[in-house]
DNA sequence: GTAATTATCTTGACTCATTCAAAATAAATA
DNA sequence: TATTTATTTTGAATGAGTCAAGATAATTAC
């Protein structure tokens, strides 16, 4: 799906060209699941120097409009991408250092889908993201009990 | 909770001063459900034209920090406040037009709380948005059916 | 009630992720 | 290989939100 057979296959199939920094961005939002556009800006120019920024996140909106990209962000944090698609899973975010984590659904298949009353709305996703504190933030919120840098 | 008493005893027992602001934004917000930043500062100047957009930035971060507004902002959104708060309650966004609208939560209580395998995060609050289509942009988009402007 | 203290507000500049626009480039087609 | 035009580059602009210094007003002490 994600391989760059993938891509090239989904591109046509849209009429879009196959350009070196759309491959790139896919290629580096895979290697680096949950990354910000910063991240990824530099993953890309590690193999192709020049591409510039705007293509970056030209690239990113295409894929993700074209099912190949989620976006997530969470309130207050910048933009971040995943290849994982189309499986309704959902994500963890740490209150304290922002770290991001998959989560799969709860329930089932698509629970959340399910609103008691959607006032004629017609659902078509639902989106979970769940607040809390990662593992090292725990400790480290018990260790300096008092004082804590906030 | 949210009556003018009521944020007296609240600001008072957080040992913050009760001010012309502070009162006045909590009231917009009520008035206003749903309100973005902008809507805010201008009903809140109806009353108080010499409010400044700062005032209203930090009353809504301090009142949204003592529980007595929750803030929502989807993504591609900026953000907005409402008084309800505690109820575990959802959102709907329309993807078409950003109209919001209030869902109470599918299976009771605070369901989605129980993600299935949560790495070790400690969860605190399982925030949910249904994406959809208000039911005016359903309309909508039956009726021009191909050139439809986006 | 008045004066002193300091949290809060006003003012105005600033940030920074993201978007816009014109000219240059390169992917696809003939 | 030449042509067409979707993409990219470049560089400026946007805009919600934040920062910081001095002015103001809510509270406390007298």
């Amino acid at each position: 799906m994600t391989t760059s057979e993938g891509i090239e296959k989904v591109l046509r199939e849209a009429s879009m060209r196959v350009t070196r920094p759309r491959v790139a961005v896919l290629a580096a939002v895979t290697a680096h699941p949950h990354a910000d556009t910063e991240t990824i800006i530099e993953a890309v120019r590690q193999e192709h120097p020049l591409v510039s920024h705007q293509a970056v996140y030209d690239s990113l909106k295409l894929l993700t409009n074209l099912g190949l990209l989620r976006q997530i962000q969470p309130h207050g944090h910048i933009a971040r991408y995943e290849t994982r698609v189309g499986d309704n899973h959902h994500h963890v975010v740490c209150r304290n250092c922002g770290t991001l984590a998959d989560v799969d659904c709860a329930v089932g298949a698509a629970p959340c889908l399910h609103a008691s009353d959607h006032h004629g709305f017609s659902i078509d996703e639902a989106e979970v993201i769940y607040w809390g504190l990662c593992p090292d933030c725990q400790q480290a919120k018990t260790a300096q009990p008092a004082t804590g840098t906030v």
